[in-house]
DNA sequence: CGGAGTCATGCAAGCGCTATCATTACCCCC
DNA sequence: GGGGGTAATGATAGCGCTTGCATGACTCCG
């Protein structure tokens, strides 16, 4: 707590105060049990005095690893990627690791301006949900670090990708759908192709099971609440009322739940509803939301011990990381 | 387009090749306009040939300021600084500014932590919703870049806050149920000091203006949706049910919505519930929320206006910004 | 026509760390 | 008691940029 020079303390002044080179503080710093502890006791206390801040631009530098990881989304509000993001962030910063996050929005231009930045900034991975066109893939061939495509399973991933079967959760619940005597579904696709394959997944299914034809509704992304209220409208135009309406998120399927309940429809009874991704809201709404859940804090935590793994200089053990998902069944449908 | 170094190229790559010196190379880079136009051009292929990507580290740490800023946050999910952030999130990337992530929690620590962190990484700005303990006041006392406190405008900001008085918030919202000819209201309140202030500007003026007594019932924070089914639930063993309820945000209160018309409650004639914040749901819902606006965009801005202001070597021109809100009378209050 | 004023560029000294290699001191055992 | 370890530390060369100062080539004008 003593007083400080007009400038930031460096490395140096911990060293000279404490009688050591700046090699030794280096390490102790880096890994303090490889300096002798009365050593290390004396930096302690150099440090403490000075007040001293590690430069990270500077250690970055020389050691050729940023200790930041990007984290690329589309947008923050009503993410379903919001429980990745959220432990992703909390068991990154614990470790000392930060997070550059990077919002997407829906063109491929914004992405690759991102990816670049964070090369620029020699992060150590980069996390992203978004698809790759090819210009982002010619990017990624060139960055060092690891690349971690989440919340999707392509068929050949750049390097690593953590997600799931989006086409078998299409499956799942057409198969879920038809067994609970569901017979006219309505599908309301957001546009994208993680959407696009859930709803070919279902089609597939549900006619392969002996299912009709069945009517899609689009809502841009990401699918919220407040489009509720159109795709209700469009619903009631159709030539026949669906007896469920499959949503691409469960706050869609809620605004949806509420807009039946507004027109005076009993939810499930006249108009079934179901969810995607299993948001707090869905186990907590009346009725509470059939949905999909997915493991989002899993997601994250494989994505990480990747990047533990690869920065340890550990090879990639595989390429694909199945977290799949489990179709939760309440009250909505 | 060329084939690549096994290594990075770096800017004496890119002079070599251009046939000039790497200062040509990094004045083209960082204000074009100060080299010649031809030489640009050749330095612009030289680029494209080596594939380029500039190393924000090196040049941060030579420049000593790195174009990033942090941005702490408690939480992401419902969260009501999500506007802000994505503002400007969006803003700072389009202008080539990094920001940096921090999840708070609730805890003082992890904020002295991320702090410390952005820090290291000598930030340019670090904006923060958290209130700030003697320790932090301490750290952003050396902190040599912008602090911001946003969502808040206490009385002796340390460099600069952005926000709105919440206290006055309370006022006007217990005038306006007064006016509106509610009588029994009962406040839902969140832990932390911003919903404490509101709570109580709101009870000060229920009873400057010859209110009762005004109960309340606390939620863990952030409030959710979910919370709405306890607090339901406890406002029904209240000797006398309340003909209004102040949330302390839009998701609680469409929450309590949806209980109480699960109940059986019409909405806003049995019950009337008050939402905070202007969330999009808020206007989306049945019945609509009468709720308080705040511009988190603005917020956002203004807090970038500073920044930038700050890093052009300008002084503030202020220590409080105040943007206001705006209570927005809708159905279901 | 020579000196002052521009403009474009080069030179080189850092920015604050990390990591390699070398050095020193000490210990153990035959 | 000397050789071979091992453990702790020091010296130092970068990491890839930015920027103050110096330089050189022009232009302009009295």
């Amino acid at each position: 707590m003593n007083e400080i020079a007009n400038r930031n303390p460096t490395l140096d002044d911990v060293a000279a105060l404490a009688g050591v080179s700046t090699a030794t503080v280096s390490r102790y710093l880096n890994n303090p049990k490889v300096v002798a502890s009365a050593t290390g006791e004396r930096i302690r206390e150099a440090i403490a005095q000075t007040g001293y801040i590690p430069n990270l631009l500077a250690g970055g530098l020389a050691s050729q690893k940023s200790k930041m990881v990007a984290v690329l989304i589309p947008h923050l509000t009503d993410s379903i990627f919001n429980d990745t993001i959220q432990t992703m962030a909390e068991e990154l910063a614990s470790a000392g690791t930060t997070v550059m996050m990077g919002l997407t929005g829906v063109t491929q231009e914004r992405t690759d301006q991102l990816i670049l930045a964070a090369m620029g900034r020699r992060v150590d991975a980069i996390i992203s949900t978004a698809p790759l066109g090819p210009q982002t893939r010619d990017l990624i061939e060139r960055f060092p670090g690891l690349f971690i495509q989440i919340w999707e399973l392509p068929e050949d991933p750049p390097q690593l990708a953590v997600g799931f079967s989006h086409r078998d959760v299409g499956r799942d619940v057409a198969r879920f759908l038809q067994s609970r005597g569901y017979r006219r579904p309505v599908l309301v696709t957001a546009e994208g192709t993680r959407a696009r394959m859930r709803s070919d997944g279902f089609v597939e299914e549900w006619q392969a099971l002996g299912g009709g034809n069945v009517p899609e509704l689009s809502v841009e992304v990401p699918s919220r609440f407040g489009h509720a209220r159109r795709i209700f409208a469009e619903m009631r135009r159709m030539a026949e009322l669906p007896d469920v309406v499959v949503c691409g998120s469960d706050h869609l399927a809620q605004g949806v739940i509420v807009e039946a309940q507004a027109a005076g429809l009993r939810v499930p009874d006249q108009l079934a509803v179901m969810g995607f991704g299993n948001a707090q809201i869905a186990g907590d709404m009346r009725p509470t939301i059939t949905t999909v859940d997915i493991d989002g804090a899993r997601i994250a935590r494989e994505a990480i011990a990747a990047i533990r793994q690869h920065g340890a200089g550990g090879k990639l053990l595989t390429h694909k990381v199945d977290v799949g998902f489990r179709l939760i069944a309440r009250e909505s449908a």
